[in-house]
DNA sequence: CATCCTCGTGGAAACGATTCCATGTAATCG
DNA sequence: CGATTACATGGAATCGTTTCCACGAGGATG
């Protein structure tokens, strides 16, 4: 009745179980006529290994982690994606885990990954790793930080660069004449909120820009605080002629927030985002983007730690982030310099 | 050195591993002072419990899985978000597969979740139920489908309506005088691909659109075939005067295509698509869809495996789709009826 | 005071696989 | 032909947990 073992597949096949296993898990030391019996046995019954069993008498479990930070950003279920096809193609099965921008719901998963007794993860981090992420260490579970990093954890990454893009962002805007840029951030409990902040602000200050601290508004990397931040910049008494949002589902939101206000993108403000979407080339107007590539960030990161799992150091890489310039940047629609 | 085991933890407190595992599991029959003195070993040693080996003992392991057809496409994305979230606040763990819109790997993960024993299947299924679906009613594993089905197979199901949505996608378009419609089908393979496309074509019949077969082109729900569709259908002798595309992906790729080839959506080619996204509304012009809900799908999707899981019979649910009308649509563009 | 519950506990069985060990048989070699 | 080796096999131990069972102590009840 209950699920077929393979004590039944050995009964069905007149051998013992030791043989049963050795046979399914294709040991040289079984003869052809058990071989023949014991496949024979386990196709008629329907067989499925129980890998909850097999994982506990082994040391592995032949899954890994994939800890991201919200799925329903394109960008993270890119690297998901990624990551998982690629493990996928060595063997391996994936559990994908969704931590919803929560600090608690990550330490949440991570717990149950370490329950589970992953042999490995790959997370998009946040907080200051002061949660579950020690477990890691204690249980000897190797993981690799994708896109995000922990100051102070000393993991392999794969991260990719957050002032280049930016620099080149805020130059393309100082060129055009604009002095009062608007900055829609990331949370500061992460790394790339805190990187691409810190890059803002320097090329900011060499571009002369007004640094007026309303000016830059705190979000959360999601749409809603995308809209947010337009509404509050826009309604300042000296609004912003442009705006930098640091991931694109809050770029959305400061689009939308235009949209609302009728406040023309391109012409009235320009506008850059973070993380290139499909859907961008297409908007009104096409966006202009810092871009950077999560499916190329995935792979990398399934191999650090298929690496790391192997039990070889390794180390991190940086990957490049670029301007792609399409429509919704103009010049400043105030007079030239006063 | 190894993980530490409730054996452990028994060690340290001085009681006996039955006694430990009893203090851990709230079990009543427990002295103050063994609590006490577990819950301190516990916390002391850092201890997590093998998820593995408990789910060996008990039947169950508290896991569902969820199999998603792509998980790049934000529909699903959210789909499986809304059970994740779900099954996270009713304590149970979630298991993500992405089947990549393929038969094989479909099955590839349903074996993997038949070996993992998940206690129960959410699905968006495809092909003809003819690989491993079996395996799940001969390991008694529970399942559910979400918005797509397969027939024959009974199950419990939550899915939306696919022809209200159409049939009034189609009135609009022939109240406008639209004649020649193009519509970029879903794979054939999937309940959605051929009900949608029944229903395109059944209304159609009914506004009696041009029904030459060249206008019906061939998908896979991927960006990349809606492209290809929209080139196949501008290049016909007599070309489309609107499009409607069955998936957000393809709706997507339709109008890229429209972009490389300078048509002007919504005055040369008016487009209809299946599914919302964010973005769609801050398109050039904002698209014109019919729209369902996917976070409710999923939210259903997983109290029906929850109901499924607890032995008790349920029913399906089908959601209502609806058309929102933006601005891809216009009259048109050749003169009145002929 | 004897009896009966109740309760907490320790020890051991069980879950389903893999792997070690000992054994028997066949094959090889001198 | 005897001794050694190689190989296939069955049985048992093992992985880390939960749960059953038996037992002893203590309290309540007659």
């Amino acid at each position: 009745m209950g699920p077929v073992t393979i004590r039944d597949v050995a009964a069905q096949a007149g051998v013992s179980v030791g043989t049963a296993s050795r046979v399914l898990n294709g040991h040289p030391s079984t003869s052809a006529r058990s071989r023949q019996r014991v496949d024979q046995a386990a196709r008629s019954l329907g067989y499925q290994a129980n890998a909850r069993a097999r994982s506990l008498r082994r040391s592995r479990t032949d899954t890994i982690g994939v800890l991201v930070s919200d799925i329903t950003n394109p960008f993270f279920a890119e690297i998901a994606q990624a990551v998982e096809q690629r493990a996928l193609a060595s063997g391996l099965s994936t559990v994908l885990c969704n931590a919803n921008e929560s600090v608690e719901q990550q330490d949440r998963y991570l717990e149950l990954l370490v329950r589970q007794r992953v042999d490995g993860i790959v997370i998009a981090p946040q907080g200051d790793g002061s949660g579950h992420l020690a477990e890691l260490d204690r249980y000897g579970i190797p993981f690799v930080f994708v896109d995000r990093v922990i100051d102070g954890v000393d993991v392999p990454s794969v991260t990719s660069d957050n002032t280049l893009g930016l620099a080149e962002a805020v130059e393309l805007l100082a060129g055009l004449g604009h002095r009062r840029v608007g900055y829609v951030a990331g949370p500061q409990q992460t790394s790339t909120g805190r990187q691409r902040l810190t890059a803002f602000r320097t090329a900011a200050a060499a571009a002369s820009f007004d640094s007026h601290p309303a000016l830059v508004f705190q979000g959360d990397f999601r749409l809603e605080s995308g809209r947010a931040g337009a509404a509050a910049l826009l309604s300042l008494a000296d609004p912003p002629t442009a705006v930098i949002a640091a991931d694109s589902l809050m770029t959305l939101g400061v689009a939308f927030a235009c949209r609302e206000r009728q406040v023309r993108i391109g012409s009235e403000l320009s506008l850059i985002g973070y993380d290139d979407m499909t859907a961008f080339a297409l908007m009104d107007p096409p966006l202009t983007v810092i871009a950077h590539d999560p499916f190329r960030m995935g792979q990398l990161a399934f191999d650090l730690i298929s690496e790391a799992m192997a039990g070889r150091v390794v180390g991190s890489t940086v990957l490049p982030s670029s301007l792609i310039q399409r429509g919704s940047v103009g010049p400043c629609p105030e007079g030239g310099p006063e």
